[in-house]
DNA sequence: ACCTGAACACCGTTCAAGT
DNA sequence: ACCTGAACACCGTTCAAGT
C-alpha cells in the first residue's frame, strides 16, 4: 500500500454521525477493520480527525455505530411462514450481510453491549421462535444453540489451507512429512480439492447443510417438550 | 489502570522464544489481547522492546505463537471409545482451555494460515470421526457444522445483556419501552433471570444441550450414508 | 456550533551502534 | 550473539484557540 494517498475533498455535504458511519464502514470494506483510523477517516470527509469528536464520542462510539448499521441490513423475513422457513430467511440474510462486510462478526462480538440493531435482530430470532410453537424455556435453548462455537471457534481459515507452495519438490517434501503426520487432514484435503465435485468447497453448500441440521435438531427439541 | 507500574526486572534466565510466548500469553489473559504490546512485554522481561525482534520475526509472529501454545494446551482424548464419547471430551476440554484464555478465539480466527497446533487438533477431530465411521465427505460436512456461525457472529454478549440501570424510576421506564418494542426478549429476560432454574443461565449447561443437538445430528448424518 | 494546531501518551519497527 | 538509543511513521484523544 505505497501508492500516493490523494484524497478528494470531498463534496460539501455537512458532516453528520450517519455520513460518518457510512464512510467509516466503506474503510473498513475496503481495506479491513485495522484500517479504520480516525485520521483516515477524516481524510475520507475532507476534515481533520480531531473533528470527529462533534459527532461521535470516541472511536468505540464508531465501532459500535458501524455495528449497528450493518447489523440493520439484515433483512428480516415475510411474516406468515412456518418457523423452519422463516428462521432458514432469516439466518441465510444474516449470512449475505456478513459476508458483504467480513469484518462485522469480530467487531460484533468486541462490544460490550448489544446495539439497537442487534436487539432487533435477536427479537426476530425469538418471535420466529415463539410464534412457532417454541416454549420461552426450550427458545432459550435454541439462541444458545444457534450461537454456540462448538470447536471453540470459527474455522474459515481451514478452507484456504490448501495451497501450492513455493517450489514443486520443495512441495512434494513437505506434504510427505504432511502425510504422515496428519493422515486424516491429507486424506481430506485430497478428496476435497480434487473428489468428485467440481474442486475445493462450496461454503454455501456446506453452511446450508450445517443450517438443516441444526434446524432440524431444533424441530426434534421443540415437540419433545 | 492509572497504578504505578513497577516490574520486577525479572530473574536473569536467558530470553528464549518460548519464554517470550508464555509472558505473552500471561499479559493477555491478565488484560486482554489488547494489553499485549512490544513494549509491555519487554517491560515485562526485564529487556527493551526491540530485544524482542531477535526471538520473534514481528508481532504477527508472537500472535501464531501465542495461539499455538494455548492450542497445544487443548487435551486431546484416550483412544478406544465411541466417536460420540471422544469428540464430547474433545469439545469440553477444548472449551476449557478457551475459557481460560477468553481472548484466543479472535486471535485464532485472525490467523492467515493454521499453526501445528491447530493441524494436531483437527487431525484429532478428524480421526475421531474417520475411526468412528465416517465417509471422507461426511466427515467435511461435520467440520463445518462444528465450524460454522448459525446466526453470523456469537452472543455471549446477549447473557450479561440484563444488567440493573443507574436509577430505579429511569431503569422502569426503560423497561417498559423495552418491553413495548422487544416483548420476546423481554418475555425471556424475565424468565431466564428469575425462572425456575437457580436465576440467570448455566452457559455449561447451555453449551451442553447444544453440543449433544449437534452430535445427534451428525450420528444421522452417519447413518444416513 | 463546528473545526483546527499543537501536544500528549502511546503504538510497531528499523538500524546503526554498542557489549 | 544479543541488546539498546534514537528515530520514523503511525495511533486515539484533549484542549485552547480560531471562525
Amino acid at each position: 500500500m505505497a501508492t500516493a494517498r490523494v484524497r478528494r475533498p470531498v463534496s460539501r455535504a455537512p458532516l453528520t454521525r450517519g455520513r460518518l458511519l457510512r464512510a467509516a464502514v466503506q474503510l473498513a470494506d475496503k481495506g479491513g477493520i485495522e484500517s479504520l483510523s480516525m485520521r483516515r477517516l477524516g481524510q475520507k470527509l475532507g476534515v481533520e480527525a480531531m473533528s470527529l469528536y462533534n459527532h461521535v464520542r470516541d472511536k468505540e462510539d464508531i465501532l459500535d455505530g458501524i455495528v449497528d448499521v450493518v447489523v440493520g441490513e439484515i433483512e428480516l423475513p415475510p411474516a406468515g411462514n412456518d418457523w423452519k422457513t422463516s428462521m432458514r430467511q432469516l439466518v441465510l440474510s444474516a449470512r449475505q450481510t456478513l459476508l458483504r462486510h467480513r469484518w462485522a462478526p469480530g467487531v460484533i462480538e468486541s462490544r460490550k453491549t448489544p446495539t439497537p440493531a442487534l436487539f432487533r435482530y435477536f427479537e426476530s430470532v425469538l418471535g420466529i421462535l415463539r410464534r412457532g410453537g417454541f416454549s420461552t424455556d426450550i427458545a432459550h435453548h435454541a439462541l444458545h444453540v444457534m450461537g454456540s462455537r462448538v470447536l471453540g471457534f470459527t474455522q474459515e481459515l481451514f478452507d484456504d489451507a490448501e495451497q501450492a507452495g513455493p517450489s514443486s519438490e520443495e512441495a512434494a517434501l513437505l506434504a510427505g512429512r504432511m502425510a504422515k503426520q496428519f493422515p486424516y487432514m491429507t486424506e481430506m484435503a485430497m478428496a476435497v480439492s480434487h473428489g468428485e465435485g467440481l474442486g475445493g468447497c462450496d461454503d454455501d453448500v456446506e453452511f446450508a447443510i450445517a443450517l438443516d441440521l441444526i434446524l432440524d435438531g431444533l424441530e426434534k427439541l421443540r415437540t419433545a417438550a
